[in-house]
Formats: structure tokens, sequence, C-alpha cells
DNA sequence: CGTAGACTTGAGGCTCGTCAATTGCCGTGG
DNA sequence: CCACGGCAATTGACGAGCCTCAAGTCTACG
């Protein structure tokens, strides 16, 4: 909901049948998949708890994230006929999810056309956000590329009332880091101990607080910019 | 129009309307920006020749290209109020493109439903390029990278019939392909030797040929699944 | 025929990966 | 209550992939 409110005039009557729609409820453990790859997205889940992500894993065994999902994430967006996943979406922490047949999603949702196109503006900003993973991945050093993450994550949990503006829960593994960027874990840990060092940030049970902003956002080089395409302030307006 | 035939039902009088819509045609030398990072994006493009890119420039002049733009693709897509462009969008080679502004695009196009539904799943097939970029530039050596690039673009040349199974026109230089790889074109250089050397591409005047197609597909760990979400063949429906 | 841009090649260095061992923190079971 | 096992974080030594700098070759073009 408070997601969806970004992106469209949205007041609360809106909110009750979706709710409703919503009908089943899960539970899945940590490192277990919410969809694997293959499967058919034939149903429709948005996260209410706990932090997931899209991933591939390659025929060498590593694993790439290329997209953190939060609490307030809908997926697999559909559209057209219902396909097979090119990726998996597993679960970083405990997750606790609602779901919803995809046809009926398209029936009661996407039939609206003011629907359709708050979902298919959430579609453009997460192309914006994965432009920006790119162009982390390969354009700058391990050192800066933590530090845009924090960055934008710390931006993403705002939006979504996860953030106290400079601290927030924190539960992924140095693991979960170094497959979302493509390095190892060892090398995660010596830079993470680099922005520690610098006065950057702080990292400890599962919880990040961030010191120095204009400092991180600066290693960062980091422009919120992207995550807002329209322009428009992230408020929920009526 | 090649490029919606595959994501919509597409019938040939569809297309009139749309070729008059788009009144203003334009060349953009190889070099110049078609949008620049920062302008509004109040009018839209369908690329007819040449190719184009998205990227950004760095603080350090590094430049990283986050998609490639080839015949038929449309940009920038809009939703929603006119934003300002959080990247640029520059011709990597001698462009035309036809233009019309996004209110005209937004009224006359993306007013019928089904129309907005074809776009809508442009975003998303984009999205799933842009996702197996992450995981190029991420987690794939520069070598398969490489590899990988010319697989996805053979296959992306196809569909809009720019190829002929296994050779087409590659305009680009070493420098532009490392600018999308997050390499330098000195590494470029020798890894593209090696592909020549291992017999598994030809590249010279500007023109790339697959000598081994099974063989590049194994060193980039290639799938093509991903260029069509829907599961839908790339042929044209009535 | 001269110049500029693209491609090519070589030597040396830094970032990051690999392998391996150690520490600390739990939750579990004896 | 303590021993044990497992996972995450940490540290060190070493090696490899890729970068930097620099020079040289080839081709297109004026």
């Amino acid at each position: 909901m408070r997601r969806l409110a970004n992106f469209a005039a949205f007041s609360p009557e809106c909110a009750k049948p979706i709710q409703e729609l919503f009908g089943r409820f899960r539970s899945i453990a940590r490192g277990r998949d919410i969809l694997k790859n293959g499967d058919d997205a034939d149903e429709i889940f948005v996260l209410l708890r706990g932090w997931a992500a899209r991933y591939l894993v390659l025929p060498s065994g590593e694993r790439q994230i290329t997209e953190f999902l939060l609490p307030g994430d809908v997926f697999p967006i559909p559209v057209g006929p219902i396909g097979k996943m090119d990726h998996a979406i597993g679960a970083l922490t405990t997750c606790h999810v609602v779901s919803t047949p995809a046809k009926v999603f398209n029936d009661r949702v996407l039939h609206d056309p003011k629907m359709a196109k708050a979902f298919w503006w959430i579609t453009i900003a997460d192309k914006g956000v994965l432009r920006a993973w790119v162009v982390n991945v390969g354009a700058r050093s391990g050192y800066s590329r933590i530090a845009h993450m924090f960055c934008e994550l710390a931006a993403r949990l705002e939006m979504v009332g996860l953030s106290d503006g400079s601290s927030f829960a924190f539960p992924l593994t140095q693991q979960d880091v170094s497959d979302a960027q493509g390095l190892t874990s060892v090398h995660i840990n010596r830079m993470v101990q680099q922005l520690r060092a610098n006065d950057l940030i702080e990292w400890r049970d599962k919880r990040v607080t961030i010191l120095d902003r204009e400092g991180l956002r600066q290693v960062a080089e980091f422009d919120p910019a992207y995550l807002n395409p329209g322009g428009r302030p992230p408020q929920t307006s009526t």
C-alpha cells in the first residue's frame, strides 16, 4: 500500500478491496525460494515482512542477486499471458507474503487503467534501480559499491517507513551482499571495515547506522533522483 | 513496428496512424546525445536506423552504458507526469529517429489499453535484458561477458530482421564495448582476440560473424529465454 | 601524403579472488 | 551447566584478472 501510494493518487477506500484480494498468507523460511527459476508466474505476491531478492545462479555455482525486494514490493509483475520465471526469487530472511492468482489480479486490478498505470510506473522505477545497479557493479570500486548500496537501501527503506533517517535494520549477511555486488565475501568484509574505519557507517547486530551521510554519499556518488522517476515527492496523496 | 508486433496482436492498419503520429524526423551524428541527463522527457522517439545507448558518466569521467538501443526501440517510455532524464541517451552511430511530443503519445497511443499493455510489456522485457546485464557484469569473466553480449545482440538483431542468422553489422568500437562491459578497451581487445583464436567469432570491417554458435553459447552461458518474457515466439501475429 | 582514430601489443602494478585458518556467537543436547 | 557443532565474521598469504601507461601499427579520409 505504502509503495503504491507513491505512484498513484490513492485513497484509503481503494486499499480495502486490494487487501481482501490477497487472501492467501504464507511464511517462507530464510534461504527458501518463493519462486523458482522456471516456475509459472501464475501467482502474484506482496511482500509484507522480511527481505527477498531476485537472483540467478550460474553453472559455476555463483549466485548473482539483481534486485532486493523490500516490504511493500509486488512480484512478479504480470502482463500478458502467464510466462515462466527466467530467474528465481528467494527469501533472504524469513518472509511473510500474501498472494492471489495472477488471473484474479489481472481481472480485478489491472483492469482499472489507473491501477495498471501505477504498476507500470513501478516497473519503470524498478528499471531505474536496475540501471543504477549496472552502473554500480560495472563502473565503481568495491569500496564505493558498498557505500552506494547502503545509500540506496537507506532511501528505499525510508520510503516505506522502515528507517528512522540514519539507522535501519539490515538483516543480510556479508555473503548476501557479496552475491549482490559481484565480489567475494572476503573482499566485502575488508571494504566494510574500511567504511567503519572512516567513520562512515556502523554495522552490528543486524543493524546499520549511517554516521556521516554526506561523506557516504560522496564516496558512493549517490544521486537519489533515479528512485523517483516521475519527479514526484515520496508522499501519499489522496 | 516490428518490435511492437512481438508484443501485441498487431494489424497493418494499426501501423499507419502511428507512423503519421511520429511526424518529426531527425538525424543525429555519432557521439551526439539524443537526450541529455537532466533533460525533460517531453518527446518520444523511435529509432529507425543506427545504434544508440543509455549511459551515465561518473565524476571520474568513466562512462557506463546500461542498455543498447537498436532500430525499432522506443524511448524514453513515458508514464505519468513528464519527468527529467536521470541518464543520457547517445548515438553510437549516426542515428535516424522520428519523434512526437510526449503529450500526444500519451493521448493517442497509451489511451488505448491494448497499446498501453504492449508498451508495458516492452518495459518488462527490457527489464529482463537489464537483469541479464547485471549478471553479466557482476558474475562473469571478461571473456564470457563479451561472448554473452554477442549472443544477446545476435538474438535481438534477428528479431528486428537485422541479422541473417550468423552474421550482422556491428558498428561499435572496442571502446564502446568496454564502456558497456565495465572493462577497459585494452582488455576487451585481448579477450576478443581470444574469441577469434578459438574460432568462435569473426569481427572485422564493422561486421561480426558467429562461427560456432553452440560454442559461443556455452562460453557465454547464454539462455535466450529472458528476451521473450511472455514465452511468446518472436513472430508477427495479426 | 599526412593526420587522426581505432586497433594492437608489451611491461608492470593494483584490485580483488582463492584458500585456509581462526574467532566469536549462538542454539542444541548431554 | 557445559560441551559441541554450525554459521557468520575476520584475518593472512598468495595468485590471477584486469588496469595503467605507453608505444606502435593499420586504415580511412582530407
